[in-house]
DNA sequence: GACAAGAGATACGTC
DNA sequence: GACGTATCTCTTGTCA
């Protein structure tokens, strides 16, 4: 049988080059002759494994091909190919010749066509073919008589048959190669391919859809990010198809006498050049040819490419007016807590200081509220380190021993962090839950949630809930937060967001310290280790259902004010409202599901999302809200207020004034605008009580000062909880100062409570 | 091709 | 509803 070996030139010549990059082969005049070394010996070592009947080396030709014509972009951004190697392309030329190598070159068109378009044509009159080349897109030739020899990084080469092609890429049939390069693009060809999909999410794709074609005539089967990725790259992903695809119908022909592969060189016309060329290990090939002198004229150099001393320091900044100022920070974000601050662009302080509300709020609460959040950040909060270390060394253990059992459960071993795998572990292996949910990616979802649905079925669910547990514990607080210790002064010194969140509240990072575990018996063992100085005691202090105060004095609701009025168990209350009973025999299940109901009222929670809570249909969810606002019709009455408020005036207030605009509430798309509904209940609710707290601790911060002690710090807020260092000495009257300034920084329609304890850890004071 | 940086998604901690 | 952090996975850019 016949065997055609085809070279793809250019291919073979970059890769050559690059391949002595750093240590380039120089020869005594100076020459950079690495790529056709490289090419000589590539192609002699072709010859001898692949044993050719036939050959053809394909060159580029100059000017432009069919697809410059159709896309002024292809391979635009590819730089100037290197002086060295357009030297080299007609010193390779002459050495073909001289080996009686036949080289074939087309205008117009590439040299993958006229591979492309030869193998086709040899393959169809039973010859077997070998395309040489590192070329990804010649995948797409491969069949059963066409192989695609890849060089390989670490020498020799990479035969690539449909079977090698399908497995490298992922892909069912070797065609879909140009699919593949047509979504994830090609950057060295300039294949523009559909942006943000590379080569994971392509092959996805591929194998979900077939083809391009068929992708994009059901792009409503995808969802989120990608759909819109898809559908907006639609005209790139057509026509990345058109670049990558290799054409077979070149005006070339396959001619069994004019490719024949003779073996034979033309030494009178090869020595010379090897001679100018310094190829003296080339040489010994030619028979009879005297060694060469031993002191090789060859020099080898190493051309150090960084040593240019160039560089290349950006130019300073342009002097622009930047107005990064706290003063410019807080008015921007007073007047739209959601627009980004722009630092070159002059905060309007007119429009603020018009609105008699908000300008009250930038002198008297978050102009000095500055300070009192500097002194926090600068006193900071002291932790135990031993206790955390302990902490450490036995949950690791224990940690360690779960994984171990999660994989002896499971079968297998598996990365446990990777949702992914978790997933593909419980669904695709062990079945345990055929009809399991994907998400956007296709992914399956394991959230905590799902996983405790599925607990039941088997016991490695559990392992796993409980493996996330002490992972989640161990790598964000235990391990991370004694790295956060500043050793000058011993103390985590976290940073308080004034102007990033959009209801007012502030925020903490580095560390956040405003979500340390409480909830469950080991999170717990964090906050004990968060202490006071010696001589000290930690001191918490926290305001009372704030928010669900607040609701009953928005809404004036007769029940909910009388029930805040009269000190009640509110979860209970409300309870005995909605299921119309006795305070006294509300059961514990009926006091879970109204606290829940009164979050979700606080939230603007759908009948979805509290049916999801509470584990429940969406009907008995539903009967349960229905129940709520029957019992509570203030409160309905208030939710309707602001809906028609934010759509009035495009935005909704807190009690002191604060904004927050609500565009969405306008939406067609119903999911957007129920968000901006919930937005408009939920901002003045959690944005009063971030106004509330930010009063007082600014009072508590000037009441705190004037008794002049030095450990007597105010070091942590917690959304509606403020924590101090106290010296023990006067812990009684700064709970005195602590609690009074917290309940009567305001005058609301139901009293405003603050319940205060003290401890020698923030968890024994709470 | 190998590697690093950045972006998204997921999961989960708090109020 | 409001956040911040850890982790994994994928894309993209860079160097070769």
């Amino acid at each position: 049988m016949n065997r055609l070996l085809l070279i793809d030139a250019y291919a073979m010549i970059y890769r050559a080059y690059y391949a002595f990059i750093r240590v380039p082969r120089i020869n005594s005049k100076g020459e950079n002759t690495s790529a056709v070394f490289g090419f000589v010996i590539t192609l002699e070592d072709l010859i001898k494994r692949v044993k050719p009947t036939h050959i053809a080396v394909a060159f580029d030709p100059h000017g432009p091909t069919f697809r410059h014509e159709a896309y002024a972009q292809y391979k635009a951004q590819r730089e100037e190919t290197p002086e060295d190697i357009r030297k080299a392309v007609p010193i390779i030329k002459d050495i073909l010749a001289a080996m009686n190598i036949p080289v074939v070159e087309v205008s117009g068109f590439e040299a993958d066509d006229v591979i492309g378009t030869l193998s086709v044509q040899a393959a169809g009159s039973g010859t077997e073919v070998f395309m040489a080349t590192p070329d990804k897109d010649y995948g797409q030739l491969v069949t059963e008589l066409i192989h695609q020899y890849r060089p390989r990084h670490t020498g020799g080469f990479e035969q690539m048959g449909p079977k090698e092609v399908c497995d490298k890429y992922g892909l069912s049939s070797p065609v879909q190669v140009i699919d593949l390069l047509a979504l994830m693009g090609d950057a060295s060809d300039n294949i523009p391919g559909c942006k943000g999909v590379g080569e994971k999410t392509a092959v996805q794709l591929i194998s979900q859809f077939g083809s391009v074609e068929n992708l994009l005539q059901n792009t409503t089967q995808l969802k989120g990010a990608l759909k819109t990725k898809v559908e907006s790259h639609a005209e790139e992903i057509r026509f990345s198809k058109f670049l990558a695809t290799i054409r077979t119908d070149v005006p070339v022909t396959w001619d069994e006498t004019k490719f024949a592969f003779t073996d034979t060189k033309n030494w009178d016309a090869l020595a010379p050049l090897y001679r100018q060329l310094e190829f003296n290990s080339l040489l010994k090939q030619k028979p009879e040819e005297p060694l060469p002198a031993k002191n090789s004229q060859r020099q080898e150099m190493t051309l150090d490419l960084f040593a240019a001393g160039n560089s290349d320091v950006p130019a300073a900044t342009a002097d622009k007016p930047a107005y990064d100022t706290t003063e410019n920070r807080l008015c921007s974000y007073l007047l739209n807590p959601e627009l980004a601050f722009n630092p070159y662009k002059k905060p309007d302080w007119d429009a603020l200081k018009a609105d008699k509300a908000l300008w009250r709020l930038y002198n008297e609460v978050e102009l000095p509220l500055v300070e009192v959040l500097r002194d926090m950040e600068k006193a900071g909060v002291r932790v135990d380190t031993s206790l955390l270390k302990e902490a450490e060394a036995s949950l690791t253990s224990e940690l360690e021993a779960l994984e171990q059992e999660i994989y002896a459960l499971a079968g297998e071993t598996f990365n446990i962090n990777s949702p992914a795998q978790v997933g593909e572990v419980l669904f695709d292996h062990m079945h345990l839950d055929p009809k399991a949910k994907r998400g956007k990616n296709g992914k399956y979802s394991t959230s905590e949630e799902v996983l405790t649905a599925l607990k039941d079925r088997h016991a490695v669910v559990g392992k796993i809930l409980e493996q996330r547990e002490l992972k989640k514990l161990i790598s964000t607080y235990i391990t991370a937060l004694p790295s956060y210790i500043n050793p000058a002064t011993g103390k985590i010194h976290t940073t308080y967001n004034q102007t990033v969140t959009a209801t007012g509240r502030l925020s903490s990072s580095n560390p956040n310290l405003q979500n340390l575990p409480v909830r469950t018996e080991r999170g717990r063992l964090i906050r004990r280790a968060v202490i006071p100085d010696d001589g000290c005691l930690f001191l918490s202090a926290d305001y009372s259902q704030i928010e669900l105060r607040l609701m009953a004095h928005f809404s004036q609701d007769a029940h909910l004010t009388e029930a805040f009025r009269q000190g009640q168990d509110i979860h209970a209350a409300t309870a005995a409202k909605i299921f119309a009973k006795d305070i006294a025999d509300i059961t514990k299940d009926e006091r879970r599901r109204a606290k829940t109901a009164n979050f979700g009222i606080i939230y603007g929670i759908s009948a979805f999302g509290l049916a999801q809570q509470l584990d429940c249909s969406r009907q008995e969810a539903k009967e349960l809200i229905d129940g709520y606002f029957k019992a509570f019709p203030g409160v309905i009455s208030f939710i309707e207020k602001q809906k028609s408020i934010a759509r009035e005036q495009g935005y909704v207030e807190t009690l002191f004034g604060r904004r927050r605009y609500l565009p969405d509430i306008h939406s067609h798309n119903s999911v957007v605008r129920s968000f901006a509904e919930r937005n408009a209940v939920n901002a003045p609710i959690q944005g009063t009580a971030a106004d509330i707290i930010k009063m007082a601790m600014v009072a508590i911060h000037r009441r705190l000062k004037q008794l002049q002690r030095d450990n007597l710090q105010m070091i942590m807020q917690v959304h509606d909880e403020l924590n101090f260092n106290v010296p023990s000495d006067c812990v009684e009257e700064v709970r005195e100062i602590v609690v009074s300034e917290m309940q009567n920084v305001t005058q609301l329609a139901v009293p405003l409570i603050a319940e205060c304890g003290v401890g020698t850890n923030w968890l024994e004071a709470h």
